[in-house]
DNA sequence: AGCACGCCGACT
DNA sequence: GTCGGCGTGCTC
């Protein structure tokens, strides 16, 4: 007798057992089928087929499977494995696991995309540089069984990485192995997939979670079939069901967008590296402004450095200037008005930018721009306005708010956020010549507001656009000369340990973009801090020795990429539940952890509010498990989240790795 | 995670 | 006397 084992979408960590259905052929490993569990219905995957039965099931509880949904398994066993993989590494079970790998649709549709039927033009090559010759010579070479293929190509915007990948990609198809390319968000997908599919054909396929579940099942199955090899996504493409990757390509390494939000989960980054090992494939990363995670395994030699210097198009770099706006009363600061004016006369536009990752609010001194920190994590403390307390978001650790600044002795201390409402206020009155236009995300705007306004402004009709991360798109602007950004040191009051790297990588990043088009192009950075490593070696394009600052930092306070980190955030609608919850999860996890032997130990940082410390009405308290390697963190993780067992009206997020530790 | 079973308060 | 609160436990 047959018996199937099926993982379910539920977050109980084993398979269940099923008879297969009386009709038709009985699934393989690799199938979806519907089930049923207990009073309904589910969809799940079969895993494993066979004969005995297990661990005390009695054979008349069996149920049978109600519906074969494939009659293709979606995976082999080396996919499979990299499921379980995933689920081990991030703590989420099978079922859940294989749910977000999964497309979720019922049937396939076959429907080609754009241009993908289109027989290839010849490939437009571009000639190379040495410096690219001597990437794409280093990572074609051939590997060793079990060797790390893994590659970091460092260089400016500009510099010719899209090339690089473009050509390797090429070497991979030829040898007849798959690639997948991964960017950083579903709108670059598209853009790279129409270059893509331009140069390479029909052997292109784009996979993304904005794809509609049949047409993602529809590319899933080209995929699977061999018609398509050179898979295009985001984060999720990386599970994409290619027989024989050859190479894996990561663009924009350093975006957060890598590592998925919701369980399970995963850093697209360390699944690739540990893809590409299984395959023996090659995997290779890009960026200007590597991770520091990134930066470290380059030193030690893991990942391999190769470095792009030169410009290729010419477009020399912008020009970068700090403006200290120390104890300014208005947030344009007069050489900025002037940059603007000046744009403006010379029917140039510009672009200012607010990063408003500030909004945690930070106690600051407003002459020097020194803030509280944290004397055990070195994370700015965070205000608490109603107990006027400052409390730091790692561990806990509370303290008073300065009447008087340490550092400068002022008495202007206080805490501060701004907005992107107040600055056109600002500009328009400081600025009435000029037409300003904003863009945010997050206001309520007529649907097609955003079209409208990037129209507007390539049209040339806005000669200033304002708005956040989201008018980086604009730098692609050929009329875009100056751009300004507003406070760069916002970020650097965020409570994470990270503010430093994604503060730096920003200004580096406009920069970078900034003078593609044309020769003046210009980049002012407002800060109150122009003395903070993170703006002053962005500014003068010192990168070698802000990663050498920041990796010291890290070392000293024991932060990644010294230690490895798993957070926990336990939340609630009820304020004291989670706040509950969070002492009693952290007290198990202490006594966990007293049973490590002393050089492989475990640290439990917390619980502490989190930094957003009310989300969606509920309320959210963290704890941060810390140590050298992952497998004691497994174990405190499991034994304090197993023991707490179920709380009542409280929810546990477990990040592995976590990037935002707000 | 759902979904049901199950045992204690205010209503037709 | 019932309707319904959500604590507890199970799902092949």
């Amino acid at each position: 007798m047959v018996i199937l084992d099926v993982a379910v979408s539920v977050p109980v960590d084993r398979l269940f057992s099923y008879l297969p259905p009386r009709e038709g052929p009985v699934p393989a490993p690799g199938c979806r089928v519907m089930v049923p569990f207990g009073r309904r219905t589910l969809t799940g995957v079969v895993v494993a087929r066979s004969e005995a039965l297990a661990d005390g099931v009695n054979q008349e509880g069996l149920k049978e499977v109600l519906r074969v949904l494939d009659q293709e398994p979606l995976f082999g066993d080396s996919w499979l494995e990299m499921a379980r993989w995933v689920s081990r590494m991030y703590l989420t079970t099978l079922g859940e696991t294989l749910a977000t790998m999964l497309p979720g649709a019922k049937k396939a549709k076959d429907l080609p995309l754009a241009g993908g039927d289109e027989p290839a033009v010849a490939p437009q090559r571009l000639e190379l540089s040495q410096e690219q010759e001597h990437a794409i010579e280093i990572i074609s070479q051939p590997l060793s069984p079990g060797e790390e293929s893994w590659h970091y190509l460092y260089g400016i915007t500009g510099s010719g990485k899209t090339e690089v990948f473009l050509q390797l990609a090429e070497r991979t198809l030829q040898a007849g192995r798959g690639v997948i390319y991964l960017v950083p968000e579903i709108a670059l997908t598209h853009q790279l997939f129409d270059h893509i599919s331009r140069r390479f054909g029909a052997v292109a396929a784009m996979l993304h979670s904005g794809l509609t579940p049949a047409r993602r099942l529809g590319e899933w199955r080209r995929i699977q079939r061999g018609e398509a090899r050179l898979v295009v996504g985001a984060r999720s493409a990386v599970f994409a069901p290619l027989l024989q990757v050859g190479l894996i390509i990561i663009d924009e390494e350093h975006e957060g967008s890598y590592k998925a939000g919701n369980a399970p989960r995963y850093h697209a980054r360390q699944v690739a590296l540990w893809r590409a090992v299984q395959d023996g494939a090659a995997c290779v990363m890009g960026s200007a402004t590597p991770s520091v995670e990134a930066w470290h395994l380059m030193q030690t030699g893991r990942l391999k450095k190769l470095v792009l210097t030169r410009r290729l198009a010419g477009g020399a770099l912008p020009s970068i200037r700090t403006i200290n706006i120390r104890g300014a009363s208005g947030l344009i600061s007069p050489p900025l008005k002037e940059a603007l004016l000046e744009t403006h006369r010379q029917e140039g536009q510009s672009i200012l930018f607010l990063n408003r990752r500030g909004f945690a609010a930070a106690f600051q001194c407003r002459s020097c721009g020194h803030h509280a920190e944290c004397p055990r994590c070195s994370v700015p403390m965070t205000y608490h306005k109603g107990q006027n307390r400052l409390v730091c978001h790692y561990c806990g650790h509370r303290g008073h708010p300065e009447q008087v600044c340490s550092q400068c002795g002022s008495l202007d201390v206080g805490y501060t956020v701004f907005g992107t409402e107040r600055i056109e206020e600002d500009i328009s009155r400081e600025l009435p010549e000029l037409s300003v236009a904003r863009l945010d995300t997050d206001t309520t705007r007529p649907k097609g507001y955003l079209q409208d306004v990037l129209e507007r402004f390539a049209r040339g009709e806005i000669n200033v656009l304002l708005g956040t991360q989201m008018v980086a798109k604009g730098l692609n602007f050929p009329g875009v000369r100056t751009v300004g950004i507003i406070m760069a040191d916002t970020g650097l009051n965020l409570p994470d340990f990270r503010a430093a790297e994604r503060t730096f990588a920003l200004i580096v990043q406009v920069a970078g973009r900034a003078g593609r088009f044309r020769d003046d192009g210009q980049v002012l950075v407002q800060t109150v801090r122009p003395e903070h490593d993170a703006i002053s070696r962005a500014a003068a394009m010192e990168v070698e020795e802000f990663y050498r600052g920041e990796l010291e930092v890290r070392k000293a306070l024991l932060f990644p990429p010294f230690s490895r980190l798993i957070r926990l955030v336990l939340r609630s609608s009820r304020r004291n539940a989670a706040e509950e919850a969070s002492e009693e999860v952290g007290r198990l996890a202490r006594e966990a952890a007293r049973n490590l032997p002393r050089d492989r130990g475990v640290d439990v940082l917390g619980p502490a509010p989190a930094a957003l410390e009310r989300i969606k009405n509920n309320w959210r308290y963290q704890i941060i498990l810390r140590g050298e390697g992952l497998g004691e963190l497994h174990w405190v993780c499991r034994r304090a989240v197993g023991k707490a067992g179920k709380m009542k009206q409280v929810y546990l997020e477990v990040d592995v790795d976590p990037v935002n530790l707000l």
